[in-house]
DNA sequence: TTGTAGGCGTTATCAA
DNA sequence: TTGATAACGCCTACAA
């Protein structure tokens, strides 16, 4: 008799269909479209629902039908640059096709991964968009299963067990790009500043493109010339810090931009210019890179059209079913600035400038969350 | 007979409770914890369930308790770095609390963000997070009725008519103080670059809390000296070119950081040097503020803690219940870097830094999306 | 402590 | 073309 503790009234097809003076199921075709309702049912039904103001519970919908048009999306860390720019690409593509998202942070973190795709599961979502996964294969397989479509964007190998699409940016042929405009330009010795290799596969591909790069102009690789470090500011000018304190390379081919931009500031308080003295190379391209001095150049990852693409192959597995895994090549491209020397904007004032960055970073380098990109 | 098409096959409390050779509610009782459960039972049910691998439905829960653990966050453009911070914030607090988000885009758009409100109550959400909303008080209301807890962020008003939280950042008074330290600081002239005060809330407040400051010194307002601009680093650089056509204040205060970046572009382009010439000072202190050269001096609105104070107050109200509409102001505080002239760092040489800044920002600024903060 | 019945709001099925 | 009824998977209420 009392009302349900803490339940919203909302108005039901029932209540519809009573005002009306039909059936439900003539307002659920109605509310549907289906095509064989006459028109003055129609526009009775429809008056009923406007007067009441009814919305249709997308979640009784879905425990009927199985389908939700919902879907999890799995990704590092959204406060990221990156992900920002990607995540509004999937955004797009979803909404435009009447999918909502649920939006979960692993700070790639295997136990925060695991629960989140619990989470997503029991939500019942439709499909998963898992960004830089760092589950195995045979776990995620065990967590998803083979019926939930899966689109894995830069994460170990998931397409060998699942219902899944693989999206790989091309992080080897990005890299070896980066180094060999470095080498081309002159640069004897190029050194890397590696990302966590352990955690990232981004960071494994990225190093490998730096050796290939290094095998293909004959230089030998030199371990001592390769320093790994947390993919932030930071991490960066930790890792250009140890480096320089040994050897002095004619360039830096960094893990990413975040990474690029604290080298800039440590080759800088090492007494050096970027570029005369040292040339810098990021990846991804993210907003700030343009706007640092000197300006970056970087291996640009088209983050939004990632993310487009992410969704769009994620729904053509959605309507298609029966796919094969499979896997796609995005593409990448270097865009060259300042920082990299080869164009001819740099004189010896740039010290000035660089002291300004030192100053300001060092004021804001402890709100430096280290697992920004 | 015939299974239904497209369903996704997941075991059922039913089956869990045939494996385990008991009731369906005694399964229930043990996945909800409920205490009068025999070790027994409790045992025997575990195993089943671990046998069978069941997940309970959120769904079919969901539609029997009237509850979702669901909020849905509605914000202009989550590809804006200052968004990502905050949902980070929102994140950090709901996950934990067991609470999943949708999260929705608007453009500042009041037909999507109608759109994205509509969607979200028909899927159920307990409540919403409302940022930077542009439709009217009523209008809301009509939408989302008394019954669903809002927290609007940065929003014209919506607390005279809802189960409401207002969250402001307090931009009067942080514009009020930008403005102060530019005229304390020997600015006889301090113009504004203004937001978009049509589209903006925030926009009025800052340039109420600028026209404040003046008032506050007896500086007459006058209105050449404020030109409104979009709030991406192409509106700053825009504005500020119109303003300088006719006039040269000694100091900008700007609606936010890339209009700011902007407007020192614009400064250089003109042949006058920030803050030598003309001091800078910008609004939010985005992650790329302490980057650019000369680094800005700007006010900072934590937006991490802006997150998470907003879902804090959400659950406060989703677990009380009846609280009365609220507003809460969220303080903000300037960061005096390089840009506004107060500290002596800036030589001459600034000069080529600017140059630097120019012809990267030429290359990027048709990437810009005008909608960026 | 455990089980049974009913219903949450919708769609699928099939009969009228 | 419309309508009655049975699911969907779970929880609340109450009985055993």
């Amino acid at each position: 008799m009392a009302q349900r503790t803490n339940r919203k009234k909302n108005v039901t097809l029932k209540e519809v269909a009573e005002y009306a003076g039909v059936s439900v199921m003539t307002v659920s075709n109605v509310v549907n479209d289906w095509p064989y309702v006459s028109d003055e049912m129609r526009l009775k039904v429809q008056e009923a629902i406007d007067a009441l103001g009814y919305r249709p519970s997308a979640l009784a919908r879905s425990l009927v039908t199985g389908r939700s048009r919902t879907v999890g999306v799995v990704l590092p860390d959204i406060s990221n640059p990156f992900f920002g720019q990607a995540i509004r690409g999937c955004e797009d593509v979803l909404t435009e096709q009447g999918y909502s998202f649920f939006l979960c942070n692993t700070d790639e973190d295997p136990q925060k991964e695991k629960a989140a795709l619990e989470t997503l599961i029991s939500r019942g979502v439709d499909a998963l968009i898992i960004w830089g996964s760092r589950s195995e294969c045979d776990e995620l397989y065990k967590l998803i299963g083979n019926d939930l479509p899966v689109v894995a964007i830069d994460s170990p190998a998931p397409q060998l067990c699942m219902n899944s699409t693989y999206i790989y940016a091309d992080n080897i042929q990005g890299a070896e790009t980066a180094t060999l405009h470095l080498i081309h330009h002159g640069r004897k010795t190029v050194g890397h500043l590696a990302g966590p290799s352990q955690r990232r596969l981004t960071a494994q591909q990225r190093l490998a493109g730096y050796k290939q790069a290094l095998e293909n102009s004959a230089i030998p690789y030199n371990a001592d010339f390769v320093m790994e470090g947390k993919p932030s500011i930071r991490g960066g000018y930790q890792a250009a810090l140890h480096l320089l304190q040994k050897h002095t390379p004619a360039a830096l081919f960094c893990y990413n931009d975040l990474m690029a931009i604290g080298a800039i500031v440590a080759i800088q308080q090492s007494g050096l210019e970027v570029p005369d003295d040292i040339a810098i190379v990021g990846f991804d391209d993210i907003f700030t890179a343009s706007l640092v001095v000197p300006p970056l150049t970087t291996v640009r990852i088209q983050q939004y059209d990632l993310g487009k693409l992410s969704s769009n192959l994620l729904l053509e597995r959605l309507q298609k079913g029966g796919m094969p895994p499979n896997a796609v090549n995005f593409p990448v491209e270097l865009v060259v600035r300042d920082s990299c020397g080869a164009t001819r904007l740099s004189k010896e004032q740039k010290q000035e400038m660089m002291e300004n960055l030192v100053t300001s970073l060092a004021v804001d380098l402890p709100n430096d969350t280290d697992t920004n990109e």
